[in-house]
DNA sequence: CCTTAAATTTAGGGTGTCCTAAATAAAATA
DNA sequence: TATTTTATTTAGGACACCCTAAATTTAAGG
């Protein structure tokens, strides 16, 4: 079965959502994620479940079946290691990497996705700390925490975003943080949980906004 | 200016087209190279027109613009270094690769392509001996003859191949032929053009078919 | 429970890319 | 040159993907 360009988007869009909420996407939120109007969402809804890569019931959301979380899956997994190799091989900063990423991914080769994994060096996660499904689609999940999560005198080890977006990564690195750095919480404000941490022998306050997309580990 | 995938395609056989032929391309060339009927192209035609891509006059043939030509090069740049990665980097054979060189030369971006140049240490031939752009658009040239231009007791290089297909390639592999091989013309027949060579110490003949598709220079 | 608000779907259009079949122009042949 | 063949274009239709506006269903609030 052939999958457009398109319909791998929306799979992937529905991927996200339904594993953000309780494994449903609903039909306005593919449509924001995706910046088109629920009625095309509602008509690509109906193509895809005609393929039978969701299941879909009119008014009641959607989710993936088997095969269209294989097809997500495999969707993943390519858009992670092409970001993989554009930062670690082409020298890209991992805020530049995710609109190249997102049309590289669309290449459909199980080979060349195999032997680029191999390249280089079967890495498990991508730059922004999101882990990369193996060959077989595998994936193991990530046993993360937002730092809101965080207590005072805790501290912390980054292991990802939960905001990909080119404006919070150069906020991040202006932080001094990049994936594997180490947080220690100072202190935490009760009211608006906004954070005074340090990052590198450095002070630095986080609101809220900020602290909810920081992804940590505990530090051993 | 954004231009469509579909357009690259065409922008790029025209390119095709009119450097073999006498600087234009004619639909029905088109219409075959694309594997789309008549009527499609000259749509398109109409099109790449209206966007100032493409010299067209109904019923003479088209040929390029100057920013069309910049188009092709860059897509033809694209594609070449991409092939050189495909072989380079991860493995793939030199029949392999131009399938997925076809998706890869349409993710349109210039940093990734001069940093992906970059990478493989400027490489000026792809892995069939087609010279690569550089990345102000200029391409040397190559300065090869098809090796039915050969004659008896001559000595070749190899140079590149004037038939892309997967076929015509793994035909030359089985011959012991890579590029930069030494080609040792043992004997011409008049009358078909075939001949007698010797690659690797060992003798084969080609027909004019095959050698007609071997692009060789004189060995020094 | 009834009414309003919000979410969703349906209806009707538009563009890009493709097709087939018919019409026309150019080239080849007699 | 007249006629036939071939090349090309035009006309009309299809499908994927998008939109707006209207209709409908579900959810929320009184």
């Amino acid at each position: 079965m052939d999958i457009t360009y398109t319909e791998e988007n929306y799979i992937k869009a529905i991927y996200a959502l339904s594993s953000e909420q309780g494994g449903v996407a609903s039909t306005t939120d593919l449509s924001e994620r995706l910046s088109n109007k629920a009625g095309s969402v509602t008509e690509m809804l109906k193509r895809l479940s005609i393929k039978k890569l969701i299941h879909y019931m009119p008014y009641q959301g959607v989710s993936l079946t088997a095969s269209g979380r294989r097809v997500a899956i495999e969707v993943v997994r390519r858009h992670r290691l092409w970001e993989v190799f554009l930062v670690q091989s082409l020298g890209f900063k991992w805020d530049e990497v995710h609109d190249l990423a997102e049309q590289l991914e669309h290449v459909q080769s199980k080979s060349l996705t195999d032997r680029l994994d191999s390249f280089l060096g079967f890495p498990r996660f991508d730059p922004h700390g999101d882990p990369i499904p193996d060959a077989r689609g595998k994936l193991n999940e990530k046993r993360t925490q937002p730092l809101t999560a965080g207590v005072a005198g805790g501290c912390y080890v980054f292991m990802g975003v939960a905001d990909h977006s080119t404006a919070f990564l150069k906020h991040l690195t202006s932080l001094g943080l990049s994936i594997g750095g180490v947080i220690d919480v100072i202190a935490v404000n009760d009211y608006d949980r906004s954070m005074l941490v340090k990052i590198d022998h450095q002070n630095h306050f986080l609101s809220d906004k900020v602290s909810m997309c920081i992804l940590v580990e505990q530090h051993l």
